[in-house]
DNA sequence: CCAAAAGTGTTAGGAGTACACCCATGG
DNA sequence: CCATGGGTGTACTCCTAACACTTTTGG
């Protein structure tokens, strides 16, 4: 009866170069050593599992400003050779201009993985990550979780390419600001992008105050 | 680092009463003693956290035929009073024919109770409660999981029925029997309900291949 | 014959989609 | 001056939502 623990495994998505990725850890230990593996750990006794699934965060990438949700518990008795280990896993989304502070972090070796080039990991945590990836293809549609992969600053094709990235498709210019027009989400701002030839006007969100976009009567369909 | 214990709780709905109820059991010990509370149990250490559910639920309910899903985790240190106990929340639908066979169940006291008039609930089987409400609702609009509390077959009306209860206000006939007819997923039998005046044909659903009905690019929004 | 639920079409408005050109700047 | 990405409007289609009357049966 006591031989059941619980962790928290972290699927850490970020935007760079133009993509989806994905932090991955390499093991230096047995099961699966030398195997890259989802970001987690025990959870402690006295802290809730959010805070277990922060404070691993925060050790391996230093950073504590981001976007975190619990995505769904995996508990499959065979699923960690060591033992009964049930995982809570979570998904986390870090702005683009944060994700680079992530190397000097953990003296464990992380990298940063394209989603569509993930190699095989430990456990079951190519699972974990695929579920990971539809939750959040998922939830770009009628949530506004899309703008906290972007700086508190961006211009509306860095906003589209967000979208085109996670899934995985071009999207119309015109039909796209269209849409995000109309649901008076952003707030241009009287600064410009000057680093492509035409600069580009920057837009902040600002309508934090309703996650849901059904909230307001509209969704994303792209 | 042992003294970590996890449990499964459910919440059962079913129609009844053409509105949507929850079963729920009074503890007959300590902590919350009298209090009413979802079913609920200790997970074994060799049984996979669906199972654990499983099996509370056909102890409970003696019925094995039901739609069951994982929630979510809640694990605050100290949402029970014994010590930490993180839960895995499920919920489960069971149709609407077989949940009189619960009375003959369990030993403990249970009951349905309409969704709108729950008492306080032991532990944080409230907040429980309402947010496997809210995600029955969200999933009623793009899945197909409103037939799971239907008996095999059904009328219309039964079906309009379910879409009420579960979201609380009135739908228009003759838009609700477009959209189904368009979705293509109910077979219509040459069997006829005769029991209020005029008889209504009877339907059966025809379309488990797509859960999603986004697949199928329809959406759900009543 | 009457009460009750079953069944059935049309219209107007709004959102989605497809599609092509000019503009401003840095090099 | 030219390459590059920024920025803009229209037309068609399809889904949504609002809305009322006739039919069939059991009592």
């Amino acid at each position: 009866m006591t031989d059941l623990r619980v962790t928290v495994d972290i699927v850490i998505f970020t935007i760079r170069e133009a993509s989806l990725q994905v932090l991955l850890v390499k093991r230096g230990v047995p099961p699966f050593e030398g195997h890259f593996a989802l970001p987690g750990g025990f959870i402690r006794v006295q802290e809730s599992i959010e805070a277990a699934a922060l404070r691993e965060l925060y050790e391996e990438t230093a950073v504590r400003d981001l976007f975190l949700e619990q995505l769904y518990t995996f508990g499959d008795p065979h699923r960690d050779p060591r033992g009964r280990v049930i995982t809570v896993a979570y998904y986390a989304l870090i702005a683009s201009d944060k994700s680079s502070v992530v190397a000097g972090a953990d003296a464990a070796e992380a990298h940063w993985f394209h989603v569509e080039k993930i190699p095989n990991l430990a456990f079951d945590h190519n699972d974990i990550l695929a579920y990971a990836l539809e939750r959040l293809r998922n939830k770009l549609e009628y949530t506004t979780v899309g703008f906290q992969l972007l700086p508190k600053k961006f211009t509306l094709s860095e906003l589209q390419g967000v979208y085109e990235a996670i899934l995985g498709k071009r999207l119309d210019k015109r039909n796209f600001r269209r849409k995000i027009a109309l649901l008076g989400i952003l707030k241009p701002l009287r600064e410009w992008h000057r680093t492509g030839r035409k600069p580009a006007q920057l837009f902040r969100f600002a309508a934090s105050h309703f996650e849901k976009l059904r909230d307001k009567g509209i969704l994303f369909p792209f």
